[in-house]
DNA sequence: CCACTACATCGACGAACATCTATGTAGGAG
DNA sequence: CTCCTACATAGATGTTCGTCGATGTAGTGG
């Protein structure tokens, strides 16, 4: 046991120590919020079925596509346009939700940290 | 009894129906595991630490910069190799840790699935 | 063989989540 | 004003999750 004790010096006694760069503990939030609102089957879906649409679509048709009940899917997409990858708008008595582009490009940052040039 | 359960002509009402292509409820399912395993600030983190070094970290590496036990590092470590998002290799005493490329590019090309083409 | 180290697994507990039914709200039609 | 429709909110419930301390396991070294 020569020198130690303290965490870090047992670190150094099988590997390097890195770590520091990279994103902030806050930062890791706001991504893992992003992703969390993703990590559901149902929104995922509703993403892509927005994401495949020109235009935006009302809930009643996104509710016929489920078979969830209707304040199920309303939860769904009040989460998701929290997340800040949708817009609702209201269209008289109907509302209208569309993909956030922005959202999405941001999204797309966070995961290609790596390999993306441009 | 209800008159919700009437749904999809409701629908017809308000706009056009769409929907159909897309990803499947199965695939929905995995994309949904995926974003989930990335949804706790803590994962998001080590992915980080382990997208930002060259070559394996060991658990007490990691450990070192976290103030959470071990226990729970090695409870998030676990769900990541589980994902696929990392591999595990042991050297050892220790446990290595390192990136998955190819989990990183399948997440990218399921987040990039509208803007590649610029 | 024994002690130590690095890590995994177990069991528990409180918080967060997805889903439902029931109810509230606001716009359009008569 | 009154009724109906489209949607949101509230409250309840069973499940999953993140975290911990305690314990198990496997490799290292004397």
């Amino acid at each position: 046991m020569s020198t130690l004790t303290a965490g870090r010096q047992i670190a150094a006694d099988c590997c390097a120590p890195l770590m520091g760069e990279g994103l902030s503990p806050e930062e890791a939030g706001a991504t893992a919020a992003l992703f969390k609102a993703l990590s559901d089957p149902t929104r995922v879906r509703i993403v892509n079925l927005l994401a495949g649409s020109p235009e935006p679509v009302c809930l009643c048709d996104i509710n016929s596509g489920f078979e969830l009940s209707q304040p199920t899917l309303s939860h769904h997409l009040k989460k998701l346009v929290a997340a800040g990858l949708l817009t609702r708008e209201q269209r008289g008595t109907w509302a209208f939700y569309s993909i956030n582009e922005e959202a999405l490009r941001r999204l797309s940052d966070v995961v290609g940290q790596r390999e993306i040039a441009s």
